[in-house]
RNA sequence: GCCGAGGUGGCGAAAUUGGCAGACGCACUGGCUUCAGGUGCCAGCGAUCGCAAGAUCAUAGGAGUUCGAGUCUCCUCCUCGGCACCA
């Protein structure tokens, strides 16, 4: 018989047929100007770069869609829209692999993402859906570029950026994971070039303290601050020796300035060319600065590698501390970008600075002493890092180190100072496949930016699109693209020809579903007001630093130049764990890729959706393993038996009381929480009890459909209509979600456990109220329990009421 | 090295405030049923000892607090993720 069920029409027919009824009730369409209780579940959208969609990310999906149809039936207006990120590098690459134009296969991977996000059984407004290759779409993108521009936060500098050999374009801090490029692996050089940059720095220290406001993952909030990387210190100047030129170092560890006992420099310091006349030894130190730029942040961060540098001789710096002159070194482990790319070394208290003064013979002095006021300092094996007293630190011995920190930067006339990792956004690319920068370089008038009206600068479509490596885009061999008047002398002029950052793009796509039709003004504001900031935001960790940190600068920016009056895009955001296969993480090179498509049709969305939400909670991850899915499609089987075997004509069942007040409980609370694996063993304990009881009634049914339907929305919504009766009924996904009566969550007695010394001996069932007198007198009647205290002293009795008892002897 | 999350049966995992460890599912075993071939039904299923009743052990390892610890404290080990020569 059910065996017939699965064969009388294949899961995806009857999905499909249920899919065109909803579209054409709309019941996923909320009206974005008049909604009453807006609620905006969002994931992020897929880059359709590769095969079509990954198994995990339908498990994303169909994983907030759940709690989206779950919100639905609470009453609210759900907007679940759905978009494409099919600008940027990963598109392209991709596009490049299989020689295909990118402009040509953005038609083709829109199409195969759309087929394939349809059948998932997500309630997406199919009407909002966006892609950022849409020149309607990057023409909003252009235009906050223009904004950032003229509020002074895009400029343009010449700077050591990161270049990746292998996608022949610059990368900003963020696409460089370990020195390797986050698209392509290949490791990352620098280059001294002229580029666009977004000043984020100038909102680190906000993106830092806003974190304590909002409500997302632990680990992405973790990840944020450590990016950022606040550390608080001093900046003091160095006076050198027969120079005006003074070296500035920026430390965290003022308190140490006595024990200062050299300098270095990074490699690419500006001083290193100002004081070259001073220096005696040039040939080599030119020779040290000229390896120190071949070799790649791989080779100069490798940890357990010597330290290398250079004296600089003739060179000699004044410690202002204590008036000591002190030798200044290049070494390539400072870094030009952190700090002032300067520092004092104190071999004693740092392990980087004890090291190299070891291999260079330089004088260690310890200044803190954790021993205080012992006269002896031990001889150090290794740097100690700790706090302490001063010692050898003139008028200061004795002080706390943490207390010094500020003395000693007051007398040596430095400033305290907070510096922050984090740099500026590298923005510009010397790719095809972006948005064109709105930027005109003009020879009288310098940058001017296009005039708005003109927007969008269309992308034109290049045959040869392909990356030529010589730091300029594809564009620039365009003249008709390149060659303009300048707007404001019309003088000649030469547009911009690099394209922006696809992360640009992705950052503000959230506002774009809201209002995309609207040609004139992105961010109206009574919609924004009404369905922003995102109320549910879901996606995977690895955009930590990358998109989830672009998106929160520039919502910041945009309520700085006053277009919305919020700061932070996301009010909660859940970052969802892995799917693996047979441990693994899925990869292309490792050909353990899961595609969705054949399991879909195989199981149907249902089955699919289920299993992979009951592998575990949603921030997991887990393992996909075939095995696992046999164990849902024979729940939603036996759903459908029991449906065909009920007594319709029975209203209600007062037996079943207690597990459908407890299923409406646990569903509810463990949808809110994003819990849907416990969830669904509610629902199966719900089954089984249907199962088991003779006198299974309607409102029974009902209930569990309901209970059903954020999971399984096709199967839910079919019986939900036959149990209607053939005449169309609304949606069971707009119909209200149930409540639970705590009346019916206890019994009149439960199993009180025995214990006797802290070991269960023995259960009994005793009525809900009852003394602890009482259940003593019943203890002492158990026939279990007489051996384990009998000739024995009672020293104590523990009664929880409504757990259990314990018998200390 | 620093920061974060973890470590529970053969497997995925459950376990409000400390209170019956292993819910639910997979796999497996035995039985029933069906036309024998991926999907029905019933039962068993942490380990050891035992015919059984039951007992003992068991949540990475070790110590501690407690009548009682997967849960709290300290130490050690391991896995995953982030940062990493950041001064």
């Amino acid at each position: 018989m059910c065996r017939g069920v699965l064969n009388s029409m294949k899961p995806s027919q009857s999905e499909k047929r249920i899919r065109s009824q909803w579209d054409k009730k709309k019941i996923y369409e909320p009206d974005i100007a008049k909604a009453k209780r807006p609620f905006y579940n969002l994931m992020m959208f897929p880059y359709p770069s590769a095969e079509g969609l990954h198994i995990g990310g339908v498990r994303t999906f169909t994983g907030i869609d759940m709690y989206g149809r779950f919100k639905r039936m609470q009453g609210y207006d759900v907007f679940e829209p759905i978009g494409l990120d099919g600008f940027g590098i990963h598109s392209e690459n991709y596009a490049m692999k299989i020689k295909a134009h990118p402009m040509r296969l953005a038609g083709k991977t829109e199409k195969r993402f759309y087929e394939q996000l349809a059948v998932i059984g997500n309630g997406f407004a199919w009407n909002e859906r966006l892609e950022t290759y849409d020149p309607d779409y990057y023409k909003w993108t252009q235009w906050i570029f223009i904004q950032l521009y003229k509020n002074g936060l895009a400029y343009r500098k010449k700077a050591l950026v990161n270049w990746c050999p292998s996608c022949l374009t610059v990368l900003s801090d963020e696409q460089v994971v370990s020195g390797e490029c986050e698209r392509c692996g290949t490791a990352v050089v620098k280059k001294d070039l002229e580029q666009w940059f977004f000043r984020i720095t100038k909102y680190a220290e906000r993106m830092l303290r806003n974190l304590d406001t909002i409500d997302w993952s632990e680990n992405i909030k973790m990840a944020q601050r450590n990016w950022i990387g606040k550390s608080d210190g001093a900046e003091i100047d160095f006076k050198i020796l027969g120079a005006k030129e003074r070296i500035r170092v920026f430390t965290t560890r003022p308190d140490t300035l006595f024990g200062a006992t050299y300098m270095v420099l990074a490699p690419e310091h500006p001083l290193v060319s100002a004081l070259e006349e001073k220096i005696e030894n040039r040939a080599e130190v030119s020779r040290y600065v000229r390896d120190a730029k071949k070799k790649s942040e791989m080779e100069r961060t490798r940890e357990e590698k010597e330290k290398t540098g250079v004296l600089l001789r003739g060179v000699k710096a004044l410690n202002p501390a204590n008036g000591e002159g002190i030798p200044v070194f290049i070494a390539d482990y400072v870094l030009a970008g952190y700090g002032t790319g300067a520092i004092m070394a104190v071999p004693a208290h740092d392990k980087r600075d004890f090291q190299f003064a070891n291999q260079f013979k330089l004088p260690i002095r310890m200044v803190v002493c954790p021993h205080y006021p012992e006269k002896t300092c031990p001889v150090l094996d290794t740097a100690y890092e700790g706090q302490g007293h001063l010692v050898d630190s003139g008028k200061f011995n004795g002080m706390k180190s943490e207390d010094a920190k500020k003395e000693i930067t007051g007398f040596v006339g430095g400033t305290l100072k907070t510096t922050y990792r984090l740099r500026d956004w590298l923005i510009s690319r010397q790719r095809y496949w972006g948005p064109p920068i709105p930027m005109i370089h003009c020879e009288r008038c310098g940058i001017v930016p296009v005039p708005e009206k003109d927007l969008p600068v269309k992308l034109p479509f290049i045959k040869d699109f392909q990356p030529k490596g010589k730091g300029e885009s594809p564009l620039a061999s365009l003249k008709s693209f390149y060659q303009v008047k300048c707007p404001q002398c019309k003088g000649k002029a030469r547009r911009e020809t690099d394209v922006s950052d696809t992360f640009l793009d992705s950052a503000w796509y959230f506002f774009r579903y809201l209002d995309i039709k609207n040609k004139k003004n992105i961010f109206d504001a009574t919609r924004v007001k009404k369905w922003l900031p995102v109320d549910m935001y879901i996606g995977g960790a690895e955009h930590s630093v990358l998109h989830l940190l672009y998106t929160r600068f520039i919502t910041m920016v945009l309520k700085d130049i006053g277009l919305i009056s919020f700061e932070e895009p996301f009010k909660k955001f859940r970052a969802h764990g892995l799917i693996t296969k047979d441990g693994a993480k899925m990869s292309k090179s490792k050909g353990n890729v899961v595609s969705p498509d054949a399991y879909f049709s195989k199981y149907g969305a249902d089955v699919m959706r289920m299993y992979l939400a009951f592998l575990a909670p949603l921030s997991e991850g887990g393992d996909f393993r075939d095995a696992g899915i046999s164990g849902i499609t024979r729940f939603l089987l036996r759903v459908r038996k029991l449906f065909k075997t009920f007594d319709k004509n029975k209203k209600s069942s007062p037996n079943l009381q207690k597990v459908v007040h407890r299923s409406i409980k646990k569903v509810t609370e463990d949808l809110e929480s994003l819990r849907y694996n416990t969830a669904i063993s509610q629902l199966m304990i719900f089954l089984s009890e249907m199962e088991k009881s003779e006198e299974v009634a309607k409102d029974n049914i009902i209930i569990f459909l309901k209970l059903l339907a954020p999971f399984a929305p096709f199967a839910a919504e079919e019986l939900w209509q036959k149990l209607n009766g053939k005449k169309i009924v609304p949606s069971i996904h707009t119909s209200e979600w149930p409540t639970y009566d705590p009346r019916y969550l206890e019994d009149s007695t439960y199993v009180l456990v025995i214990q006797v010394n802290g070991k269960i001996r023995d259960q009994v069932d005793v009525p809900m109220v009852i003394s602890q007198k009482d259940v003593e007198a019943l203890v002492e009647t158990r026939e279990k329990i007489k051996p384990w205290i009998f000739g024995k002293k009672i020293k104590k009795i523990i009664f929880v009421p409504k757990k259990l008892i314990n018998i200390v002897v």
